[in-house]
DNA sequence: TTGCTCCTCACGTCACGTGAGGTGGC
DNA sequence: TTGCTCCTCACGTCACGTGAGGTGGC
């Protein structure tokens, strides 16, 4: 009848910590058959085995402790089957959470760039006299567009007066959408507009460089921070600079809008 | 240059609440462009949209901050793709565990009464007089067994001192095991052991009380405390006694030694 | 001056783990 | 008396949410 575990008896018993064991006693899932009222000694019975491994194993499967307690307090399948069943929807709907954590994982994963944040900085740009060329296209278009407008403005120039660049719609989309490739001249018969952008610089191929750029167009539109007109590039080191694809460097130029909130 | 937001305009923008934004302030992750020294109100720029928002989509993916804060001082794609890739490898694992917990959850919702805990009690039982019937049989053989058994004992017993019952082995396992079925009576030639017993109802059909009895005959075996002989079990209510299958009664009733801890 | 915004504590969440500092049991 | 056990706080974990109580800005 006496017989009693102490709490060191008890906890390598049931493979709970002493601690785990006080703080179930406290919190009434399991409490001990006696407790000392001079030293607060706990004591456990050897039948109360079955619920302290019943709860370790619900535990084990993350049953939070108010429902085994609920289920340690009805003593009764059905409780238990319900308390059971709410648990595996649950258990489920993480499943499902996961599966799709892994899913926008791995499309990063596949393109990491898209989750590289880029330093982004203010600056005010002047109004630039340039050459350009402009066309109506899709995306999968702009490359090489740009690639033989590079060369016809090259040939119109005689000093560039800074690196070539080109304008961009703001929001990428399936349609057709203006593309300038700009060669800046002082003799250049176009004036870029100057004002105030916000500048990334983006180091690595134009392959991976989209993604970044897709990302943060996104926010700038969806935050409903205005963009004044067109994206511009500039490609401070590209082809035909002599450097390798991880090297070329690209500054992006958003126009932005003092903002009104 | 100046175009200061405000937490709250901050906040519409990233759907990240105010609270959030000062945790991140707080813990470095992302620092406000301006703190007025004074007031201690918090500026941002339009510029750090993009590391806002690329902290709310990475926390979308459970990503922890210190390893968004690697993300973001780095901003490099290769250390990017390394903090995802152990990410993945978190998250998998973390599927790996579910799936496990749905199965186990899915075996007890299958049979409930085997994550149902029975209370169980101390008693000390005197030293009976029955008659028997004994036989060695593997686990499937012990219903049809009992069964039969009882016809015979029934007529051998002209008054029963008690309800019938039965002797088991402690442990299940797959090999034949002796099994004894007695009915108590003052003139039986057989003596059953008295002596303490934890002692356990169980209130539902023969088919579920296996799960429970297994469950806390394999507790009492781990952990290592003796079962001192054969596990008893009395059919207080039964088949022949007029009750629905859902209301048997059976005493489980196992011998134990007094512990040395 | 009145609302509204923003501030800094401080505490709660969940289920324990990890000490610190002190006492009981043999 | 000496170790060893056991006790009760109290704090940390993780990423915030939720007030309380007070001040700044227009």
């Amino acid at each position: 009848m006496t017989d009693l575990l102490p709490i060191s008896a008890f906890s390598r018993a049931t493979l709970l910590s002493a601690n785990t064991l006080r703080a179930y006693h406290e919190s009434g899932l399991l409490e001990p058959a006696v407790v000392d009222p001079r030293t607060g000694y706990r004591g456990y019975r050897a039948t109360q085995l079955g619920d302290a491994t019943l709860i370790k194993q619900l535990r084990s499967l993350d049953v939070p402790l108010a429902e085994i307690r609920a289920v340690l307090a009805a003593r009764d399948p059905a409780v238990t089957r319900r308390v059971l069943a709410a648990h595996r929807e649950r258990i489920v709907a993480q499943q499902q959470r996961l599966a799709h954590i892994l899913d926008v994982t791995d499309e990063f994963l596949a393109e990491p760039a898209a989750a590289t944040p880029l330093a982004v900085t203010e600056r005010t740009l002047p109004a630039t006299r340039a050459v350009t060329l402009t066309a109506e296209l899709r995306a999968d278009d702009f490359a090489p567009f740009l690639h033989e407008a590079y060369g016809k403005l090259r040939a119109l120039v005689t000093v560039a007066s800074g690196p070539p660049g080109a304008l961009f719609p703001a929001e990428f989309s399936d349609d057709p959408a203006p593309v300038t490739a700009f060669v800046p001249a002082v003799d250049g018969d176009e004036v870029l507009a100057g004002g105030r952008f916000a500048v990334a610089e983006f180091v690595g191929p134009y392959r991976s460089m989209t993604a970044g750029y897709r990302a943060l167009g996104t926010w700038l539109a969806g935050a409903g921070f205005g963009i004044a007109g067109r994206v511009r590039e500039y490609y401070l080191a590209g082809p035909g600079d002599g450097v390798p694809e991880d090297d070329f460097r690209t500054e992006i130029c958003w126009p932005v809008r003092p903002l009104e909130n």
